[in-house]
DNA sequence: CTCGTAAGTGACGATGATGA
DNA sequence: TCATCATCGTCACTTACGAG
């Protein structure tokens, strides 16, 4: 069982001997991508409020599975989400950080980081160069990787280096990215690797759609208009698609303006009544 | 064909909530 | 306090796919 305290992780498993050894550090089983589309999937779903479990899998076109569970699991040990009550789930600062465009490369940096095994790696292998693979799945079995999940520790540890930039210099070192101070909408955003800008505008074209240039919105408020539909799509856009867009809009906006209290959206339905 | 990898399923085991 | 149950993270295993 993960805890917090990754010290305390898999402590309470059965003997040495028993049949299922336990990591007794934590590590994910995927990749920072697979986090980040968790972290995405509910940005889009329910914006910077929360959502349950269960309609978190539908947005991503998954059953409550083992395989949906190793999802959700990976990107909380990325530090990207945190649990809401009983069955629900919410970005975490680090996880509202990774889905913007402006802050996502330095987030992904540090996303790596929150992982114990992979900081642990790191730590000892700065400024060096990494084992071969065998050795460094040895490694990781030293940290306390169960030996038989040392295999997909390691490449998952080293896809995620590669996505969060640590192997810029060479798949043989980890070196930690180097990430410009967080800057202004409308400055210029240079950071070793592609800007962010770029990525958001590789990101919409993704979706087909246009970059809004000279404005000064929030990266937040800049996803939201980004989901509006065209002005010839309105007639088509139904009204649990509204209630859904205007509830991740007060979700940002109380964010954005910290004041208290909360936006509530309702949706009444009316019958057409046929005409003639 | 072999090997490495990705992605998924289902079972195991720990933990917390609940009620007797 | 203890037993039971549900939930959740982890693990073992399978299948599919691509590269060499």
């Amino acid at each position: 069982m993960l805890t917090d305290d990754e010290i305390e992780f898999g402590k309470s498993s059965g003997s040495p001997d028993s049949k299922r050894e336990q990591s007794t550090i934590a590590f994910p089983y995927l990749d920072l991508d697979a986090a980040i589309e968790v972290a995405k999937a509910i940005y889009s779903r329910s914006g910077l409020g929360s959502c349950e479990l269960d309609e978190l899998a539908a947005e991503m076109n998954q059953t409550m599975s083992g395989a949906f569970r190793l999802k959700t699991g990976t990107a909380r040990i990325f530090d990207l989400t945190e649990k809401e009550g009983k069955s629900g789930i919410r970005l975490s600062e680090l996880g509202r950080e990774i889905v913007s465009p402006d802050s996502e490369r330095a987030a992904r940096v540090e996303a790596f980081m929150r992982v114990p095994l992979y900081k642990a790696v790191y730590d000892k292998y700065r400024g060096h160069l990494l084992p071969p693979m065998k050795a460094l799945e040895r490694e990781m079995t030293g940290l306390g990787v169960a030996v038989k999940q040392a295999d997909k520790a390691r490449q998952a540890f080293e896809r995620s280096a590669r996505q969060a930039g640590y192997f810029e210099s060479g798949d043989d070192r980890l070196i930690r990215p180097k990430i410009s101070e967080p800057t202004k909408r409308g400055e210029d955003q240079v950071s070793n690797g592609a800007s962010s800008e770029d990525a958001q505008h590789r990101e919409l074209a993704d979706k087909g759609a246009t970059l809004k240039s000279g404005n000064d919105y929030h990266p937040f408020v800049q996803g939201l208009l980004d989901e509006l539909p065209r002005s010839d799509q309105f007639t088509q856009w139904e009204l649990h698609d509204q209630a859904e867009w205007l509830q991740a809009a007060a979700s940002i906006f109380k964010l954005l303006s910290k004041k208290k209290g909360r936006v509530e959206v309702k949706v009444w339905e009316e019958k057409e009544t046929p005409i003639g």
